[in-house]
This record gives structure tokens, C-alpha cells and sequence, in this order.
DNA sequence: TGAGGCTTTGTTAACGCTAACAATCGACCA
DNA sequence: TGGTCGATTGTTAGCGTTAACAAAGCCTCA
């Protein structure tokens, strides 16, 4: 163990001196260069192993400008889908050679947002991956002159800027459309906090679905993706079947956390999914499959947005310009949807 | 927006021409040293703010050996204890000026752990925290000798590096004692994988609660965290008591999802949860007030034992020796728990 | 056999910052 | 009034690396 009174690290200078060559033929070694002799080249990687050197990553990056690594900001990442995500980034980034620093937002605003770029400015980094869908925080992102590639993830297609994204839309309209093909007269949905793009995105595409098909189109209750919304969602849809107002035979929830919530408060409440009431969900995190019941929703591949992010990140750095691309969600049916009930 | 041929960014030199100061006085403003004339402050203040100058990191860093940033080693990022511990661990690291990097292992090998301490070490880090608890890569950790502060977080007791935990046994033996005094009989067993310390930590509080009341100690059944281990075990667990060989009335699960699991597999089965069987979880997740019947668990605050490692790093770096502390879980009793039927 | 060109290696100068030291300026006291 | 000390500011060097250029050695071909 380096001890307290810890030698500094090994330098170039000291495995040219064991290698007996100059410190710029280590450099050209350690980073692969040509026009090397072969005789050289093995003894310098052989000191290199002896005194088991690494490069200072910071005395490249003062010289390069470049540290290899890369910036996210992310907020939410205690929920699924973003923890997803960036398990995905990080291992495509990493695959690529760079190494991934984190930023999380204390809120979805603008000067949050604005705050955590500068500093990975600051700290040169190569790129700078925002995965934030909220609010004010989306409208700086697209504001932003950064002297760094900014590339956003999960934020719908962004004229101005390069994205990879999941389509919203037709992942809810998917789900509609699957429980009118059920029969339902119309299908219901609790959306996810106002201020998010993807909830936005979601109730575009239920609406759509309702008016193509010439359902008519309710008034979608709100949630905060969180399942103690869903309960609250499920109680005042319960509510209205009982007031007999309305005839609510199916739900489309923006997110599974809420879906969950929402089967809650029907158990509560006396009613059966799928035998009253159809639910569909969205995101397809791993325990739906095991909800009461088994839930049906709509699966983003999470990861591969990560990926595709990364890619995206890349192309920009070799000054390819790469198409944004959707990923495509899908529906996953499982036992919380069924044929509505005769009239 | 600073385009192609983006003029290099601002550097000390430019605030110091700007406002008409040496470069090293704008650094002692920078950097808040003492022996500034106020009104030399002020100016080298307003040059910066007009400027807008931002230090560059990677020279600080290279004249210091301090990036002011941490290294977290993580695994299972896409769980809720380990996202939710990043969180609190990134917001406290923040607070104290730090910034974070992580890597990802791809697996719970030693030669992963080593190679992404590794990597930290090359980028200059002031301390890598691990928050790892699975298998070789714990073995890795208590062996390291690293050359920056090695912090591992959630690794039980560790007489060899300071360390921050949750008290896993108290937790388990809470829970098993909860359903003691219900009055069954015993209380069985669902494990989370083999080679997690947590896992083996709660097997330990649950057999020694057992012991402790006189019960008998069945055969754990092995589940691996995840949802469809706890349903695998749930249908086991029925089949016993369809054969009559055992008499199951409670089970204790090691994370919330498998309770999810197991509860559902119950539900298939005909059980009454908590009528025929009681269920216990642990975690807490924010959803399991919500599954059916909600759930009986035990809460980590993985958030605070974020900030407690921060802490703990903070400690480290500035020399003082502290005491390595579990957090303490909790137990939240909900309605998947009940009276031991009379025999 | 010598000029030209390639390959290989070395030398020097940054990159932007902080630390150590040097210099300047007043103020204060004997 | 001159010397001393503290406060303030400037100057210089060096962190470990890469890039640009220079030099040396060898081969090839006229």
C-alpha cells in the first residue's frame, strides 16, 4: 500500500528511464502510435508492466483537452426507467473507451439544469448526456449554447438538437387501441405530472387513438407517476362507476408505479381487473408481471436508449451527423385486460 | 454558441488581462485566499463574472493530484436500494463540493472491481466508494490496496476498512420477532441470492430470532431479488402446504420484490394473505404500500446511508478516524401481516 | 556513391493551474 | 527618521502529458 508518506505516482520520465528510451517513445507507445520499432516498442511495454504504470488522466486531459469521459445529468434516477438507462450508458460508454460522470438534479429547473452542464464544462468533458424530461429543465436544454456536444435522451423528437427518444405516442396508442379492440366504449388514462414530456407524449397518443377510433374522449386524471397516485386515481374513478356518471370499463396508466396504485384502490373499492375494469400500464418494469392482477402494459426497452445515446454521443464526436431515432415501445398483454362486458 | 472553430476556452490569464491583476491574484480570488486587497477582490470578481471564467479542472488537478471528485463502484444500479443510495450519495458529495463518477460492474467478479478501482485511480480521484455486496468483488475490496481512500458502503461490519452498513440481522430479527408475536408457530424463510452479504445478513437476524423464541428453524427457500424467484418460491411454499407436510403461516421474504412475487404466487394458489399466511418484505420500496394486501416490510434508509458515506469519505480525507456505524431499519407494519390462526 | 526519402527517436514547448519565493508598499515604533 | 514587519502583489517553476519539430540512421535508386 502507498502509505502516507506515499510516493508520488510513476510518470512517463520514470519508465522511459527503465526502458532506456525517451519519454515522448513511451507516450507514442502507451497510445498505440506508429512508426515505433517492434524491438522498442516491446521493451517499453514491458517497463510499463514491471512498474505498473498508468497515465495521469488529468495531465492528458490539460493537454488534450479531452478527459474521455462523459457527463449525465439525470434526475429521478430512483425510478426505474432512468436507473435503467443509465445502466445502459455507462456500459456502452464504457465499451467505448469513456468513463461516465453523474450529475442529479435537485429539480427539474432551468438553473439546475444550467448549473450541472457548467460544471461538466468546466471539467472538460467530452459530452454532456441530458436524460431529464421535466418541465423547465427540457426548455434549457434546448436553449443551451454549451461548447460541448450536448445530446438529449428521452426528450421527444427536438428540432434543434440531437435526441434519441421512445415514442411516446405510439406506445399509448397502442394501448388504447388495444383495449377499444376489447370492445370498450372508451378507455380512461391517468397521466404522469403535468410537466413531464413523456406524460405528454402518452396522452397525445391515447387521445389520438380515442378520436381515430371515434370514442369518446374523458377527462384523463393526473397523477405524479407514483403509485399513491394511482390510488387516489383509482378511488376517484371508483367513485364516478358508483355515482353512476360514467361507465368506466378500461384505464390506460401513464406508468406501472400508478397502475399499481390504481389496482389497489379497485381491490379496495370492490371492483375486478379485468372483470370490471381493464387496465393497461406503461414502462414494463420487472415486477408487473406480478401484480394482482399480472399487468398489461407497454415495454420501452430502456437500455437501449442508453445505448443508442451513446452512439448518438459518439457520431457527433467524429462530426458524423446521426439521424435521431425512436426507440419503439410495445405492448405486452398479460391478465389485467379483458373483452368488455356485454351492455 | 461557441462553433467549430471555438475559440479555447477562457483561462486565468484572461481575467487577469482583463482586470489588470497577475494571474495568481485572480487564483487567490478563485480559490478565496486571505491577503486579497477588498478592492482587488472585487475587481478580479467583476472580470470574472463578465468573462465568465470557469476554472479548467483537469490543471487544477493536475498541479493539486485532486480532482475534488469520487469514485463510486456500484452494482445492481437498476434496484431500488442502490439507486436510491447513489442519489443520497451524489446529493451529500455535491453539497461538499465534490463531484461524482461511477463505473458499473458487469459482474460481481474481483477482476471487475479491481480494474474499475483502477480506472479511478488513474483518473485521480480522492476516494472510491464501493457500494457493492455481492461475492468476489467484497473479497476484492478487503484485500485492496489502493493508493486513494477506499470507502465501502452496505458491506456489513469490515474490521479492516471503514465501512457504512445497514444493521441487516436486526432488521431480519425485527421482522421474524413481529410474526412470533402474532403467535405462529414459525416463521420461514425466502433468501436473496447466495453470495450477497445483505442476503446472508438477514438468513443470520432471522435464524437467530428463531432460536432465540425456541421456534423451529425450517429450510430457507433461495430466491435471487428479483420478482419471478419470490413467485418460485410462493408455489413451493404452497405445494408444503398442500402436501400437509408443513404448516405455513408466515414468511419472512428478503426484499420487497419477492414478497411481490410470493404474494402473487399465493394469490394463484388460493392463499389469503394474511389470513392463511402472513408476509413480511424488506426494503420498503415506495410501492409496496400499494401491492395486495400492502406489505409488511422493513425500511432502509438508503438515502442516509448515502450521506453517511460521504461523510465517512469526508472524515477520511481530512485525517480524523471515524467510527464505522450501521443505520438502523425499521419496521412498517401494514396488512399483510396478521394473528396466527387458532390451531 | 551520394542525394533523397522514409523510419525511428529525441528535444522542446506548450496546456492552465497552484505553490514557493521575491518584491513592493505602508504603517508603526524605537 | 530609519528599520522592521505585515499585507499585498508579482514572478517563476513545475505538475505529466502530447504535439510539433529536429535529428539521426538506414535504404533505395540513379
Amino acid at each position: 500500500m502507498l502509505t502516507d508518506g506515499a510516493p508520488r505516482a510513476l510518470a512517463l520520465s520514470d519508465v522511459a528511464l527503465h526502458a532506456g528510451v525517451s519519454h515522448q517513445t513511451v507516450s507514442r507507445v502507451v497510445n498505440g502510435h506508429p512508426n515505433v520499432a517492434p524491438a522498442t516498442r516491446e521493451r517499453v511495454q514491458r517497463a510499463i508492466a514491471e512498474l505498473g504504470y498508468r497515465p495521469n488522466a488529468a495531465a492528458r486531459a490539460l493537454v488534450t483537452g479531452s478527459t474521455r469521459s462523459f457527463g449525465l445529468v439525470i434526475s429521478h434516477i430512483n425510478q426505474y426507467g432512468p436507473a435503467q438507462t443509465l445502466l445502459g450508458l455507462e456500459k456502452a460508454a464504457r465499451a467505448a473507451g469513456y468513463s461516465l460522470r453523474v450529475a442529479i438534479l435537485d429539480d427539474d429547473s432551468e438553473a439546475a439544469m444550467r448549473e450541472a452542464v457548467d460544471r461538466f464544462v468546466a471539467q472538460s468533458v467530452d459530452a454532456v448526456v441530458a436524460l431529464s424530461t421535466y418541465g423547465q429543465a427540457v426548455d434549457a436544454l434546448r436553449r443551451f449554447d454549451a461548447p460541448v456536444p450536448l445530446i438529449a435522451v428521452q426528450v421527444g423528437r427536438d428540432e434543434s438538437r440531437p435526441t434519441v427518444w421512445v415514442a411516446q405516442e405510439v406506445g399509448a396508442e397502442v394501448a388504447t387501441r388495444h383495449l377499444l379492440e376489447l370492445g370498450h366504449r372508451t378507455v380512461h388514462h391517468v397521466t404522469g405530472p403535468p410537466d413531464s414530456l413523456e406524460s405528454h407524449g402518452r396522452v397525445i397518443g391515447w387521445r389520438r387513438a380515442l378520436e381515430d377510433a371515434g370514442a369518446p374522449v374523458p377527462e384523463p386524471l393526473h397523477g405524479d407517476w407514483w403509485a399513491s397516485s394511482g390510488h387516489a386515481a383509482g378511488r376517484a374513478l371508483a367513485a364516478r362507476v358508483r355515482a353512476g356518471q360514467e361507465d368506466v370499463t378500461a384505464v390506460f396508466v401513464a406508468n406501472d408505479q400508478m397502475a399499481l396504485g390504481l389496482l389497489s384502490a379497485l381491490a379496495d373499492e370492490g371492483l375486478s381487473v379485468p372483470g370490471d375494469i381493464s387496465v393497461v400500464g406503461f414502462d414494463d418494469v420487472p415486477e408487473c408481471g406480478y401484480f394482482s392482477p399480472p399487468l398489461t402494459t407497454v415495454r420501452q426497452d430502456f437500455a437501449e436508449l442508453g445505448r443508442r445515446g451513446v452512439e448518438l454521443v459518439l457520431a457527433r464526436l467524429r462530426g458524423e451527423p446521426l439521424e435521431s431515432q425512436p426507440v419503439l415501445p410495445q405492448l405486452i398483454v398479460r391478465r389485467s385486460t379483458g373483452p368488455a362486458r356485454p351492455v
